[in-house]
DNA sequence: AAGTTTGTAAAGTTAAAACTGTACAAAATA
DNA sequence: TATTTTGTACAGTTTTAACTTTACAAACTT
């Protein structure tokens, strides 16, 4: 942090809390996300870095150790949270975030769920034939055809969310989401960038 | 699973198993969303079962403790995933699953979501308010106004994330994100149900 | 009122995850 | 080529969360 050495102990510390403050707002978001606490605050400590940082330097801002700064920038990647940048003369790995929250927020879901939603599905593709096969087998069982029914009746109720979802996920990719819900609020023109 | 008694053991295996995998999907899709596999679970045999069931009941289908049962109850509870109903002659509790996916979707973001979101916001309106005050406190100092700029500039892309966020909920609680994107399939007439 | 049953709080135990320290491969430097 | 630096795999430790056992209050039964 070296720009902030040219102000006063006093100023630094004001600087500092108000920071921090949001620091660990930051923390307490991505927490809601199933993400550490501590690789929040590792975000929210980059965030307001205005230059790319090292594993070196946040191990040392963190009071944390130079491995755990390395997986939480890993994670931090995949989320496509941060990216690794080119640092001119350093030969240590620079990382800086990408502060586009939107688009952060945008990326976890589709990351996190479309995968999991799509197997989820195929699992249920999958009991589902097995319940139409039992269903040809066993014809003639009554009760057993009358259980079949609100079985596959259940499943299909959760392939139907499920569909849903990935609609839902497909429409924040596409960004299609900032026709119902925009950026800026309504009424406020927004600028090109 | 009285209803279950009626069919042979071989009837009865072939759907344990199609149920099965649904149960261990719905389990994994509500990890997702940071709650436990085992609660995921616990939801999951709800959903199959066509009747209300007490704490013991699934004590024993699920073989885990009453007490494990009793909390996660209450945390599906929370959720609103299931309600507690009042059975006829029965002095237990008895419980059943609100089987509407869609509306455990929205009630989940808006119960876990909201209060953070809103908690969030205000811990950045307090640290923006501090920038302020130091703006006109040091009026004079060049250098900390850039800075000070800066930070603004970043709680305020953050803020403007959250308010988009709130109002993302508040579409999903007033029903108004079907209107982008509908429960059933584009195409499919809607039933009224 | 005395005796059961039921749900849950509290304390204790087990399982999982977060985090650290060591060690080492890959790349850079001399 | 030998030496140093850097990032991370791996094993070990600590912390946290999940789960169980015990205990008990509240409600119900007789």
């Amino acid at each position: 942090m070296k720009y902030l050495e040219a102000l006063t102990e006093e100023q630094q510390r004001k600087v500092g809390q108000a920071r921090q403050r949001v620091i660990e707002s930051i923390g307490k978001n991505m927490d809601l996300y199933g993400i550490t606490l501590s690789i929040g605050h590792l975000y929210g400590n980059m965030y307001f870095n205005n230059a790319p940082v090292t594993l070196d330097e946040m191990s040392a801002t963190m009071g944390m150790s130079k491995t755990s700064m390395s997986t939480g920038m890993r994670t931090l990647m995949d989320l496509k949270m941060i990216n690794k940048v080119w640092g001119k003369g350093s030969r240590k790995d620079l990382y800086e975030v990408v502060p586009d929250w939107h688009q952060n927020f945008i990326d976890y879901f589709s990351i996190r769920w479309r995968k999991a939603v799509e197997a989820n599905s195929n699992a249920l593709h999958k009991s589902l034939k097995e319940i139409r096969d039992m269903r040809t087998e066993y014809a003639d069982n009554e009760p057993l055809l009358a259980l079949l029914d609100q079985d596959e009746s259940k499943i299909h109720d959760a392939l139907s969310y499920y569909k849903w979802l990935l609609r839902l996920i497909d429409s924040f990719e596409s960004g299609k989401i900032y026709e119902l819900i925009p950026m800026e609020e309504t009424g406020v023109n927004i600028k090109e960038q």
